[in-house]
DNA sequence: CCTTAGTGCTTCGGATTCGAAGCAGTACGG
DNA sequence: CCGTACTGCTTCGAATCCGAAGCACTAAGG
């Protein structure tokens, strides 16, 4: 409180809205790409592609939730979607009876299969087309270590029930 | 559909991945904060913010709802809640009888300039903290070529009843 | 002046979200 | 072997969100 507010410099501000800008227009922009093609809402999506890049398709509920930065509940709730759907299935872990394994079925990666080109040519024609290699190197090394940083401070899905002194 | 899917290099999908990452951490994070500081979510505070920095603090409903990538029927319920609290007044336009201005209220400014300080903050100790100025820089500036791109392809609200043939 | 098309906003219904609270199962100290 | 704290998930309630449909006003054409 002793200190003032931090400055920001135009050139903060600049970066900050226009990546709020592009982070809103690509997500709305590949949320209709995702509809329209399949049946897969964005954060279905990303479960589906998550699990699919784990080494046996499967995940613990937690562990995916913090990959996917998404609240425990509402995992929950799309969980039971995909189950639902056939996409995924639930069982409890072997090793510890309250975690719940979330793993993909063979056809959740068919319907992975068969997005997952639709959605790689939205990227190209909504983000890539306008950038060159070089941006893209750098927009890659410059977030990644932002997001190293976001990841190292508030693990978001950590401290959940910290009621001690 | 002659073509094959377009191809992705490992460093475009980094970048990707980095991308949403930090953009889903951020939201977060920002929203925590404006949360716990205030009594705004981040929708909110953008609907605000962006009142506040136009010339009469004062917008049409589209152009609002445009500017923040938010559905019309979305920004009807938040106009509704932030009038409700009298932080925005809500007119029918004198040009044009069909259009809505929202103007931003002396108490609206007033919760904006009290959140404000603090918003700046939770940006410096999440996000710029962690980059240099140079990066930042190339930062604004690829992410202005990205969102000009996506602004001039599908402007979002656009194109909402179009049966034509 | 009418008719038809187009624009701007709201209403409506349903789907998602999240945090708080609740219900197990697990880890430890004694 | 108990009691206490902690962890993992789900349930619950309430707040948001969006698209489709509807209502009102404006613009164009004849």
């Amino acid at each position: 409180m002793t200190r003032n507010t931090a400055e920001v410099t135009p050139t903060q501000l600049q970066a900050y809205f226009a990546f709020t800008e592009v982070s809103s227009l690509l997500r709305h922009a590949v949320e209709k790409q995702l509809r329209d093609a399949g049946e897969l809402s964005y954060v279905q999506f990303q479960l589906l592609a998550t699990l699919g890049d784990s080494p046996d398709g499967r995940l613990r509920m937690t562990d995916l939730a913090d990959r996917v930065v998404y609240s425990r509940s509402g995992l929950t709730y799309q969980a039971q979607v995909l189950e639902g759907r056939g996409l995924v299935t639930r069982a409890p872990s072997p090793d510890d009876e309250r975690s719940v394994v979330v793993a993909l079925t063979p056809a959740g990666r068919d319907v992975l299969a068969a997005v997952f080109p639709g959605h790689i040519d939205a990227l190209h024609r909504l983000l890539f087309s306008s950038l060159t290699d070089a941006d893209i190197a750098d927009l890659g090394r410059i977030l990644q270590r932002a997001a190293d940083h976001l990841r190292a401070d508030p693990p978001r899905s950590a401290a959940p029930r910290r009621r001690k002194a």
